[in-house]
DNA sequence: TTCCAGGCGTATC
DNA sequence: GATACGCATGGA
């Protein structure tokens, strides 16, 4: 990883990032387009404007401590994408898609935030989630913890206007807050049994419960099916993932994502 | 207007 | 265990 300080500011290369692929492909719902490849957005409740192209990125108004101990792990800078596309290319699907979308990066987000956006992602469009979730941020001034939307009712929170999931939202902060769910507990658990746990929430499947694993937990072993992963499966990997993808699904899940997202 | 959106709970068989 | 169906809301 290379970086330097340039007074208030990071500088960063990375080959392998593009803004717009990375941030705003559907992993997270957190960053807007604020100018010409300039995004801004939050880990949890730290800020951060990013800029930049062609493996040189600006990370406006921050510190080296922040950026070391935030965006560091956020933007998975210790992981060499270059290695997952070398190793995905004797796929001729994921080679396609590793090509057109070169600067995906899986972000490491934090397990309860995954857990409340994706949520409310259920049967929804991204813009909509976005908007949710912008208008819970802006209700408290932060993202809620656990013990604050635990206490909320399904009236309370109508201000989201997130319909149905709203009571969804709050069995798992009840959960969480209670210790009934362990989020914590789940990063270590083999991801059939975080799954099992992360089920107990009402309105998790098995869909929510492997974005949480994959966005919020980092497991890549992780392969959140929705209906376009479905789609794919039928069309290119009838018999399953090559032997290449095996150990990094999740990984592999978003570039063919993107890829075939993009295709139509 | 009608259709659909990164699913899931529930009822029914 | 498999398979329909409703669900709040808003953008296209």
């Amino acid at each position: 990883m290379k970086y330097e300080v340039m007074g208030n500011d990071i500088i960063l290369y990375q080959p392998d990032l593009i803004l717009s692929e990375t941030l705003d492909c559907g992993q997270a719902f957190r960053w807007e387009l604020t100018g010409e490849n300039t995004y801004s957005g939050y880990c949890i409740d730290t800020p951060l404007t990013i800029s930049g192209s062609d493996g040189r990125f600006v990370l406006k108004d921050t510190s080296e401590e922040i950026f070391l101990n935030v965006w560091v792990n956020y933007f998975d800078l210790e992981t060499d994408y270059s290695e997952y596309k070398r190793i995905y290319s004797s796929d001729e699907t994921l080679l396609k898609a590793c090509d057109y979308s070169k600067g995906i990066r899986l972000l490491k987000q934090d397990a309860w935030e995954a857990l409340v956006s994706y949520i409310f992602s259920q049967h929804n469009n991204i813009p909509r989630i976005k908007g949710i979730i912008s208008r819970l941020v802006s209700h408290y001034g932060c993202f809620p913890t656990a013990d604050v939307l635990a206490k909320e009712t399904p009236e309370t929170l109508s201000f989201l206007r997130s319909g149905f999931r709203a009571k969804y939202v709050i069995d798992a902060a009840q959960k969480v807050a209670s210790g009934e769910v362990d989020l914590e507990k789940c990063k270590i658990l083999q991801i059939d049994e975080a799954r099992q746990e992360l089920m107990k929430i009402k309105g998790v499947g098995p869909k929510v419960a492997d974005c949480v694993m994959l966005y919020g937990m980092h497991k890549l072993e992780a392969f959140p099916v929705d209906v376009w992963i479905k789609r794919a499966m039928e069309n290119y990997y009838p018999n399953g993932l090559p032997e290449c993808a095996l150990g990094s699904q999740g990984v592999a899940q978003l570039y063919i994502f993107n890829y075939i997202r993009n295709l139509e």
